[in-house]
DNA sequence: CTCCTATAGTTTCATTTGCAACCAGTATAG
DNA sequence: CTATACTGGTTGCAAATGAAACTATAGGAG
């Protein structure tokens, strides 16, 4: 092919911001998800949880789950779900609330974790490797900016 | 509710930055995907398209918008499409290959083209006007060089 | 030319996603 | 204690997405 001597014009799109997040990430992401499915059979969302389980030993809710990472509660209780058929996740009683379950890891979940953390490190630092440490900060203190700003409902239109 | 006066803890999966850009991009997509819809009946792939294609007053091909913005063959077919049933999009002959056509906007597509330029940048003045034009430029140079390290075949496992 | 391989775009199908309705357990009001 | 309103989680359904098969045109090679 001949590859399009195209002009790289690209006037606005390309200098959007929102647009270049989701570029981004999506290249990231894409990145990511192909890593964690081949290396350990595990989807994103199965990942956060077993992560955000792996950070609250004294076990979470699904409900706390979501809240953290923002993934839908659906999201959550099909991937726990997977989890706990796989027998990576324990659902133990919730002693406060008969309705919901403490999500704990089985001894299984806590291997795998311990073998994913370090290919995960891994990885990051393929994609940031050239990012100094301060840079690192920088990145992640922006993001947390934007986050503040859309979540804080300094938003013209509230989604529902 | 008590609102968790949990652990805000989280050691790994909160500081990871592959989860962090993840993170932030939902946040942002969702609220410009449903300004978007609210206000020009456009999906993100639908603006996506009428913005390169207004950058490219010749007209482009399907397969460069696809380029351009890594979405799929598939959802730029579809996007263009519906675009098309609202004669928003023209579908012109590519007299260079007759299996692709040239697209470009029509009078409507160029006047609603008009109308949402102002109202995107509007909105990324709402979520980045916090940000000096520094920090954009710095936001922006970043995310093309984990783009650059992404694309550049810097990581270990090819897609495939 | 004719054949063979490759590419632009569409269609089909399977998978993923999220809203909405639902079920079960909680909490508050009388 | 009931009755009623609410919340944690699951299930059902509809929309969105992408891989693979397909159609039509291109572009060589013989």
């Amino acid at each position: 092919m001949i590859a399009f001597a195209m002009t790289t014009s690209s006037l606005l799109l390309d200098a959007f911001l929102p647009y270049r997040l989701s570029f981004t990430t999506n290249l990231v992401s894409d990145a990511v998800a192909s890593a964690y499915e081949e290396a350990f059979g595990l989807r994103i969302p199965e990942w956060r949880i077993v992560a955000v389980v792996a950070e609250h030993p004294g076990g979470v809710t699904q409900q706390a789950i979501g809240w953290t990472t923002r993934m839908d509660k659906v999201t959550v209780s099909r991937a726990a779900a997977a989890l706990i058929d796989r027998d990576i996740l324990i659902r133990g009683p919730n002693p406060a609330d008969q309705r919901s379950h403490l999500l704990t890891l089985s001894n299984a979940g806590i291997a795998l974790y311990q073998a994913i953390v370090p290919q995960a490190l891994a990885l990051e630092e393929q994609i940031f490797g050239s990012f100094t440490e301060a840079e690192r900060t920088q990145l992640d203190a922006m993001l947390r900016r934007i986050d503040a700003i859309v979540l804080d409902g300094h938003m013209t239109a509230s989604k529902a």
